[in-house]
This record gives structure tokens, C-alpha cells and sequence, in this order.
DNA sequence: CTTCAGGTACGACTTGAATCGTACCTGAAG
DNA sequence: CTTCAGGTACGATTCAAGTCGTACCTGAAG
């Protein structure tokens, strides 16, 4: 039942030019909005977001958020968590996370 | 000899997602880092950041800060001059240029 | 076993963005 | 006036990114 972490960038490895454009796209700050508003950080089941997107590119902006260092994914085989790494994100980019919490929770002009 | 300010959005209307677009470019980043490194937030001519690229995409990427409402552009006809709109920013995103300051300078690495 | 929902792989399409070439404008200095 | 450097306008090109269609995999539930 213990699903496989799948891998990406050390903490120290962020970089802020990737982590900026992953936050361009604005599903994946949605996203990262909806997990970064839970203090908890409770992994979090990935088609419970309900993006108004197919499948297949939900999978692609899960794992550009993944390479970018900012959640965990892990895979249980036929279903998928996340999870935000607050810390990380936190240590290398103090106030970030704050930045997104305090956005407009159903902002759809962003594009 | 006074310039015209070219205009920008209001200190509201600054949008998270566009300033996100706007820093994701390395080059573009490099000139609000610069920017953000000189606490006097002194006017600086557009030709001082010595930009790897033309002259053309220069100017692209000046309007693209501007629109993104992170800098005003003061234009003098043949030269031009632009200056960081911190109290702006600051109010609007608190914590963000920190971000940009505590970058390494001469990062060239993120692309 | 079969069925089914969640997810991935691969490829194709489309749009947006970065870049530059050519031509032109602007103000200052000769 | 002419020259010249800084800057813009417009168009063309190139490339990255978001999107989806088709096909396939995976584990859980009948």
C-alpha cells in the first residue's frame, strides 16, 4: 500500500527560474494555491482538484510542479498523491508560500 | 528634459500570474535583481544592464516589466530610463524582491 | 476472470513567447 | 544642416509549452 515517492530536485537544487515558470501556468498555481491553503499538508488525492483539463495534461502540469521541487507525487499505481514540500520551499524561498496563500482563491482572469 | 512616464497597471492591479510570466525569463530577471539590489532605487538607463541580446529584444522585454507593472520607464526620446516600482511591489506581493535579492548575481545557469 | 476508473506514454497540433532583420524615429553633438 | 547612438515599429522565424487523441498500464471491486 506504501506508494513509490517519485524523485525530483534536492532542496538545496530549486532553482528560482524554474520555479517561476512553473508558477506561470495558472492550473499549477491553482494548484499549489489549493495545497499551500491546507497547514496541515495532508497528501492529497491528485484528481481532487478538478481542473478544467483532460487527464493527460494534468499529468504533465503534476510533474512540471514535481521537477520544479515544489510537491511530492506518489504513485500508488492506479492512483496518484500529492503533496506540497512546504519546507523545502520555505527554507530556500522564505515568503513565497505566502505570496500564493494570500491570492484570490477562484481567480480564473489569470491568463 | 523631464521624460514622459510610459504608463503601467495600478499598484491593485499588479496580477500574480503575469508578474510570475514576467520573472520567468532569465534575462528579465537579471534587470529587476539589478534593480532590486540598489536600495535607493535610483533611475538607471536602459542600456547599463548589458543584456547578452539585441537591441530589439531589449525593448520587448522592458515593456513586458512594465506591463507586469514591476517598473516604470521614463522615456526621453533617445534614451530611456527605468526605475523599480518597490513600494508597489512591496505592498501588492511583500517578501518578493527578497526573493530576487537573496539570488546568486551572476546566475546564468537558469534556463 | 472481467470491468472500470485513475494514470501514463507517445505523438500531433496550436498558441505564445523570445529573438532578430530591416527600416524608421528622436534628440544631442559637431 | 549632418551624423550618430539609443530606441521603436513591424514582420518573420524559431522554439517551448499547453493541450488533447489514441492506446496502454495498474490495482481494486464485482
Amino acid at each position: 500500500m506504501t506508494g513509490k515517492n517519485l524523485v525530483g530536485p534536492e532542496a538545496d537544487a530549486l532553482d528560482l527560474g524554474v520555479v517561476f515558470r512553473a508558477l506561470a501556468d495558472e492550473h499549477r498555481r491553482s494548484v499549489l494555491t489549493q495545497l499551500a491553503a491546507d497547514r496541515n499538508d495532508s497528501e492529497r488525492g491528485c484528481n481532487s482538484f478538478d481542473l478544467p483539463i483532460s487527464k493527460q495534461t494534468q499529468t504533465h502540469h503534476f510533474r512540471v510542479l514535481r521537477e520544479a521541487g515544489l510537491v511530492d507525487e506518489i504513485d500508488y499505481g492506479n492512483r496518484k498523491g500529492i503533496r506540497l514540500r512546504r519546507a523545502d520551499i520555505e527554507k530556500r524561498f522564505p515568503g513565497l508560500l505566502a505570496l500564493l496563500e494570500a491570492e484570490p482563491p477562484g481567480d480564473t482572469a489569470s491568463r
